[in-house]
DNA sequence: CATGGGAATGCATACGTATTCCATTCGAGG
DNA sequence: CCTCGAATGGAATACGTATGCATTCCCATG
């Protein structure tokens, strides 16, 4: 049924090999017969087969990337200029969606299908970066990292970023404050919470852990844990949440309980999605560059597979921004 | 580097078949053999390769899903569940972002990487059919279709839908009726404009040309259209959006130009993508089962590509239902 | 005119798995 | 004790491409 180089050889009166370098572009075959051959294989529309090159080169030109959810509108912004980059960079993705890390099937990851992995939902406990590396599978983390030394990261400054909210609500006079943090076990999570407290702390303001909600990166860990908040002896002026998609959850929840913002509450996100900035949100948040973040680590996936990379690890790091919107007010 | 079925062959003590047929459960290797060839593989951690066995079999056991652009919020939707329910049939989902049908890169789809195509982003003036028809490539189409007979698609009753809201209107009261449509080029756009126009008629309404935009199904879309839409002689009381990412946009549209919904305008989309019930929109729209949708999508594919299909098409088509939420209120 | 060398191409084979076909062993029945 | 068939496993091979090596051919040079 599929046309193979064994029939574009016969049809162009040369042996397969021929076709082979012809079509690849091997000086070592003739101008002649490089056109002879080409038309042959246009004439039959011939198409190598991926699983025949695989097999002789070992190598996949593919590369597979792990996300929990794409229906949550983070992953989506993600993915879209990593597809593009790898494939600037002569690889194709192979997406693959799981509830978690562990429940990424190995098979899938190592059975030669795939050159490398982009990892984009790594807890610090995940088993799976072990499982890469006792395999000579290289890989790296996207957004997320365990936090290890040795790694390769592409991520952003969480640390950084929290500390500039605190700034921003502590100037604002706020002393009331509460936090929807994303997973402890995550980066993002983490440091994203760590950063925020150290820069409270520093101005005096504490956080209690009865103003403090911890979840999913998921609306409905901001549209749960606000009307929880909000229940406390002392109602907090202000919300830091682990970022824009749980920023989100958290405001529609206001508009439920009928909280006004930013009258009523001041509420923050992280990350600047495209939906930060519709009017029905007008979000305040922290920006990075997305796009950025996705680009750096296809770039440096691909420079690991090749050998390029600094054997001891490597770990890009994006700077953030804080992007006032409609979402904050001064303290009343 | 890589362990292959040779390698627990020797640490077995059996021949390389005894392995492959072991592991594959063939009744024809004993329970003891079996069972030993079984321990090897595992103390090796042994995973067979991908690319051996495509070449053997000739199958893959991988599909490939076109859409366009994965920022849209509608495609998530529809791939989280085609993903789910093409693991559950035993295929893995490659997942293929490309600006429009045309740009797919032909070999992408014929080096024999994939046993099956699903198509989500077709219009009707594709190429991309009759090249997959002319190799053999089994596809189907998802949610969009050529509208020519003998296809394999799963579609939603779009006619239907578009006549339900017209109906809805109508009976609120509404004169001045706007539209904001998709593409004329896809069935979904051309559809649900049919069906609106002609329930329209039925109750004697107009729509001329000047209160109709057609665009892509994105937000922009709405997003731009809404105020010429406004800026109209006639002001239109009610506007039904091609599908609800459409109409996300026309709604922050009108927040932007103070404009009120309901109670200045009427608002309809299509679709109850999960973010339509949000509080901030509330959107009333035309529910489908998009889950169902995907799923049928699979399953119809995976059918066809095992002979078991009808060999003259098979057209899936599911029903549609009227959400009424808090964007629609009687004339003024 | 013979020989050396380079260019162009073919031959043989490797990659890893699945399968067809054949060989061996063993047990049962005559 | 022989034969036959079933059970089991091995040998050989196919799948499609890429590549190391051998071969051919032609031309230039001595």
């Amino acid at each position: 049924m599929a046309i193979t180089s064994h029939d574009v050889a016969r049809l162009a009166g040369v042996s397969q090999p021929t076709v082979s370098r012809a079509l690849r572009d091997d000086r070592r075959v003739s101008a002649a017969t490089r056109e002879k051959v080409r038309k042959a294989a246009q004439a039959l529309n011939y198409v190598p087969s991926e699983a025949g090159r695989t097999l002789s080169t070992r190598s996949t030109r593919r590369i597979g990337v792990i996300v929990t959810d794409l229906t949550n509108p983070f992953y989506p912004h993600v993915i879209a200029p990593l597809h593009d980059e790898l494939q600037a960079l002569g690889y194709r993705m192979m997406l693959l969606t799981e509830r978690s890390d562990e429940a990424v099937a190995e098979e899938k990851l190592l059975d030669q299908s795939l050159d490398g992995v982009v990892l984009a939902t790594a807890t610090t406990d995940s088993a799976l970066p072990a499982q890469l590396d006792r395999r000579g599978m290289p890989y790296v983390f996207l957004n997320r990292e365990t936090g290890r030394r040795g790694d390769y990261a592409s991520v952003v400054d969480n640390e950084g970023g929290g500390r500039l909210v605190a700034h921003t609500l502590a100037e604002l006079g706020h002393r009331r404050i509460a936090g929807i943090f994303g997973a402890a076990n995550t980066t993002t999570g983490r440091d994203r919470e760590l950063g925020f407290r150290l820069a409270l702390a520093d101005a005096g303001i504490g956080l209690p852990e009865d103003r403090v909600a911890r979840g999913a990166f998921e609306y409905e860990t901001g549209y749960e844990a606000l009307p929880r908040l909000l229940d406390a002896a002392e109602t907090p002026t202000a919300v830091f949440c682990g970022n824009d998609v749980v920023a989100i959850g958290a405001l529609n929840a206001a508009l439920a309980a009928g909280v006004r913002v930013p009258d009523d509450l001041t509420v923050i996100g992280f990350d600047d999605l495209p939906m930060a900035s519709w009017e029905v949100f007008r979000l305040t948040t922290v920006r990075h560059d997305l796009r950025e973040l996705s680009r750096q680590a296809a770039r440096l996936l691909v420079r690991r597979i090749d050998g390029d990379a600094d054997p001891d690890g490597e770990r890009l790091v994006l700077p953030t921004e804080f992007v006032p919107r409609a979402t904050h007010a001064r303290h009343p």
